[in-house]
DNA sequence: CCTACCGATCGGTAGG
DNA sequence: CCTACCGATCGGTAGG
């Protein structure tokens, strides 16, 4: 609750490393004791338990999407703009967070159940914000309730990203979110029809 | 190695939903058995060991995807229509072996390096099936070595739809396949200057 | 009596 | 196919 203090700060962010290669259930504390070189007590003068690690590594990431998505609104850009911006100013980051994001993704479900929940209601805070900007751009998607469905293959895009995306290799963050830009915007306008049983 | 018996078959399906739903290292072998009714030194009987069971899920799913990416090959249809078919049969793939699915793409890397490497060449044949379609439908993508990160967002859309596609809901399988190629197709054409540098 | 730790070990449970 | 166990390691905490 109160504001993490740098020391705080790194076990964290060792916490999100370890989480994201192993796993949640596969890292134990003496692990992340180690790796921060600390006595595994000295660990828990500054964490509670496991669990508080967790639940903290994946608020914080969560609240700092959703107020990106709050701040793009707030900007009022049209909304192919606000698309265009959300699309790459995610993808920056998911290159800056990576084991944040990674943790999230796949290690929120062993959260007790009611930590869950705060998470998962800013979670489709930020879809909704994706959700939104398709449907000002292409009211068509909304009509036929399409806009959640695309929504989330838009996220399917950049989500799966840090399965192969090397943030070091040929390809930048910026140019990756020109290709999914390219695609999404490419090919909206063809989805007038899509979604009907043939 | 030798042909799985139906006995088999029911626990690696058991294992399959709860690797699914807890994670491998979150799963015990004690769980396993209880979901099989069976007691964990009768488990046992059947399989050797906890990463066993994790191998088996993963390569037969790999080779059920590679192989089908072989038919579809041997199919020569029109790059088109063959991605269309790809895309199509994959979702419902996915949909049939959801918990395999999951599986493969969030514990595969629990299963020790040598075991991996396997499955890991069977799914650069998998990628490599869609990507050489998506180049002899757009060679300019393969001129600017866009294959693969186009491809790889391709994956992303329908690996990433276990997380929130529900086969009993709105949407069918078939329709989200509808979705995705037109999403795919109708972008494609956009991408000609994508991925450069601004 | 506070903080920031230490070496050692707690009660339980993991895979086998 | 059971009860009864093992060496080790788990998350978490004791006294100093």
């Amino acid at each position: 609750m109160n504001p993490p203090s740098p020391r705080e700060q790194d076990i964290l962010a060792a916490a999100a490393s370890l989480f994201a290669q192993q796993g949640y259930p596969g890292t134990s504390m003496s692990q992340l004791a180690a790796a921060c070189g600390l006595s595994k007590p000295a660990l828990y003068h500054y964490v509670p338990d496991k669990a508080e690690l967790l639940a903290r590594i994946c608020e914080a990431h969560v609240e700092k999407l959703a107020a990106l998505v709050r701040e793009e609104r707030a900007l009022k850009l049209a909304p192919e703009a606000q698309l265009r911006e959300l699309v790459r100013r995610f993808l920056q980051v998911y290159g800056e967070a990576r084991h944040e994001h990674r943790v999230l993704t796949e290690d929120l479900k062993f959260l007790p159940e009611p930590r869950q929940q705060r998470i998962r209601e800013l979670e489709r805070e930020v879809v909704s914000g994706f959700a939104d900007a398709l449907a000002a751009l292409q009211p068509a998607l909304a009509q036929q309730q399409l806009a959640k469905p695309v929504t989330m293959l838009l996220f399917g895009m950049i989500n799966w990203t840090y399965t192969w995306h090397r943030p070091d290799g040929p390809l930048s963050d910026a140019q990756l979110a020109e290709l999914v830009n390219g695609l999404l915007l490419g090919g909206l306008p063809a989805l007038g029809q899509a979604g009907r049983a043939s």
